[in-house]
DNA sequence: CGTTCGTGAGAGGGACATTCTCAGCCTGGT
DNA sequence: ACCAGGCTGAGAATGTCCCTCTCACGAACG
């Protein structure tokens, strides 16, 4: 019953309880909790292959509730990504777009990509592995957590290209996906630590790489 | 032992026991027969997840013989994908050095990459995969296989650069590990089918945007 | 002729994800 | 207040895999 080891803020629960759709906002509440027991494990060990298992047990729920929230454990790492993905571009939205510059807007936004948060938060590290496996699995959900990033590289060509400084020969479209792709995987391979250069590839060696890619080509 | 339904290639071909020093050709030929067998369960199935079992089944071997050969799983892997892109590389390299203007070596080798094999060999979807289980796993081991590609990308980018058609801002290392970098994973996301785009990607828009990012900048 | 090594066959061992069982709890309708 | 139905907790059970280990055989070597 209630022989809870001062653990459980059932207080807080019953917070949530108290008011109208009560099993819905639950359930929710449980999947975050869910979320946020995962996020943890990989923040605090740094290995993204904690165990559903673990998961459980530092949620502090059960596993009976796990698999009532998730069908399956990839869904749980679709949500996480999904969750980083928004947190990130939400918080580096309003640094953009007080920029008036788009090239100088692509700077910030690889400069930020590549600066304090993915080298050192073990965190990133996780994530990284789970891209892959998503993207092979659950492709098209995949696909779909990139959104917010895709969206906000697609408003900065958009600017670009409409105000000339951007290239006109490929589409907006095609260049927020190779801008995008870009990014994540060089990302990528950086957490993971794959180097195929001996020189360190460097955020403003990216930056000068992708604006030279989106930039209208001299001649031809 | 030798009931193979008509299904091996060169490798078993070259396997044949000539004695020289007879136990190690032979362990060298098992350890062949193992890629072989799950190069073809990727060819037959173009499913990734293939069990050691299957591969040893397939092979006519036993599972004590895998693992005398190869200490696990990623072992295989490994040497699936060390095989694969030497056979490429080796099989592109004439083509392109048949091309004296780097920019059109460039161009050769970007859609060749992204004509026939990637597409519509199943194979290659299991490659991708293990791809990135690799990238994390065996980091090191995973950046030497893409060596002989690094290779002959720097040798285009070394020949670009001398003659000035290409930028000289960033190194040539640099400049080669992007490029193979966003072809990699350009390819990996195109197999997988991960389409970030409505529009599809294609070999000519990545050809023309590596080649925007390799020539020297316009200004600044 | 025995020693050694690589092998085939196949039975474990250990991790995991996922499912299933058996009870309790809460909420909503009556 | 009273009961059905949906969530839960706890944890055993299932199934799949990778990898190990045991046993016995056959061929090369001294």
């Amino acid at each position: 019953m209630d022989d809870e080891p001062a653990t459980s803020p059932k207080w807080q629960e019953r917070a949530v309880n108290r008011s109208l759709r009560a099993a819905r906002e639950r359930a929710i509440s449980r999947g975050d909790q869910f979320i946020a027991a995962a996020a943890d494990l990989l923040r605090t060990t740094g290995k993204a292959d904690f165990t559903v298992q673990e998961v459980v047990d530092r949620s502090g729920l059960s596993l009976r509730s796990f698999y009532q929230h998730f069908a399956t454990k990839d869904d749980l790492l679709l949500a996480i990504i999904e969750e980083t993905v928004v947190h990130y571009i939400v918080a580096l939205r309003p640094l953009i777009e007080a920029e008036p510059d788009p090239a100088e807007q692509l700077r910030i936004f690889v400069t930020k990509l590549f600066g304090s948060p993915a080298s050192d938060d073990p965190a990133s590290r996780g994530l990284v592995l789970f891209h892959w496996h998503l993207a092979a699995t659950r492709t098209d959900e995949f696909a779909a957590t990139l959104a917010p990033q895709l969206e906000l590289v697609t408003e900065i060509l958009q600017a670009g290209s409409a105000s000339g400084v951007f290239r006109t020969d490929l589409s907006v479209p095609v260049l927020a996906a190779m801008v995008t792709n870009t990014l994540v995987s060089l990302l990528d391979m950086r957490v993971l630590g794959v180097h195929l250069a001996d020189e360190p590839v460097t955020a403003d060696h990216v930056v000068r790489w992708c604006l030279a890619a989106v930039t209208a080509p001299p001649s031809t």
